[in-house]
DNA sequence: GTTCTTTCTTGATTTCGATCAAGTGCTGTT
DNA sequence: AACAGCACTTGATCGAAATCAAGAAAGAAC
């Protein structure tokens, strides 16, 4: 099992070594291309997936057909639509690979299974939990300048991983103002 | 038991004339004034209120002691702060009774001692996933005029529960934006 | 290498909602 | 009834970010 994984839960759980021996015959470890689909639109997110490397988008496409990202993962990230994973709908979101990825499928059945096995596998329900800072930044109305630090402090590592058009439409700010918030905070 | 709350799980759900027995042994009505603090900040989030009539807001006190509404309830709305009671963690954010209410509360002893009994319980679970209604406003980026349309579509009942001032504060515009965007809504 | 494309930057202009400022109307109190 | 205190409306102004519009820079394809 690779290293990112075991690091992962060891910051967020306690597990054993029996435990992740467990793990590591129910995870299906797979190379994924620029662009693949990991969830499709109104498909039931039945599998969680760790991103070992590479970088991830979560979407819809509006009206307009113009792709609005909701979500952006890099290394280190679960990646799922905790709605449709929890309520066993489809999902109204897509989940797809930005560049070439490895990562490690485990699906809802062997969690359960490793859950009758084990009462550690009960922490990964955590991972259940949306990740709070979506709301957040509703809930404070930012600025862009305020997005764009809450960015920094919070995941840093995204802005390595994607192109600025990317994480402007994250952030749902236009690229040009990104681009002036990114000039003025490097001048501070 | 009050129709309400009868009515809403029937909605959400599947229980026996038993499971309602059941329940109703573990609730507790109460009667609460306006003003009245449901969950204190800081404070775990330990029960789950039904509000039976009345109305309920969720809210934090920005930095400059300004309260900032993250959320709104009225009649046939549990109350609870999410994030808390699924962690375990104080919360962030207060609940208060926002006019006088009657509410039944239901502790998390007893919810584990009703799925302990019967797994119709388990249905209960729903009730910890997060109100979608937030994290969509984010997500779309909503103008005034779409988020009025979107509260006035999915919530209408709130508009009637609380002054023009609150609703503004929760769609996070001022409240003489939100008399225009009413004006301009009620002549089409 | 050179060209073609895409991304990023920078400037000018526009626009929408916030802010500022009165004024109106409603409710409750004495 | 008279007043005080709010909630709501309406108008005028302001400002921040979107939009529009070139260019510059950086990659990708040949």
């Amino acid at each position: 099992m690779e290293k990112e994984l075991i690091d992962h839960l060891n910051e967020n759980g306690k597990y054993s070594q029996d435990d992740f021996k467990l793990l590591e015959t129910e995870l299906l470890q797979l190379s994924l291309k620029e662009g693949e689909i990991i969830l499709k639109e109104k498909e039931v997110c039945s599998s969680i997936y760790f991103l070992i490397k590479g970088a991830a988008i979560q979407f819809y496409n509006d009206d307009t057909h113009n792709a609005v990202i909701v979500d952006l993962n890099g290394p280190g990230d679960w990646l799922l639509n905790h709605k449709s994973f929890a309520t066993r709908k489809p999902s109204e979101y897509i989940i797809k690979v930005y560049s070439d990825s490895e990562v490690y499928q485990l699906s809802i059945e062997s969690i359960h299974g490793l859950i009758a096995k084990s009462q550690s596998f009960f922490q990964m329900g955590k991972i259940l939990e949306e990740s709070t800072s979506r709301v957040e930044f509703f809930d404070h109305n930012y600025t862009p300048d305020q997005k764009y630090h809450f960015l920094m402090e919070r995941r840093p590592h995204l802005i390595q991983l994607f192109p600025q058009k990317v994480i402007a439409s994250y952030l749902k700010i236009t690229p040009e103002t990104l681009s002036r918030v990114r000039n003025r905070f490097s001048k501070t």
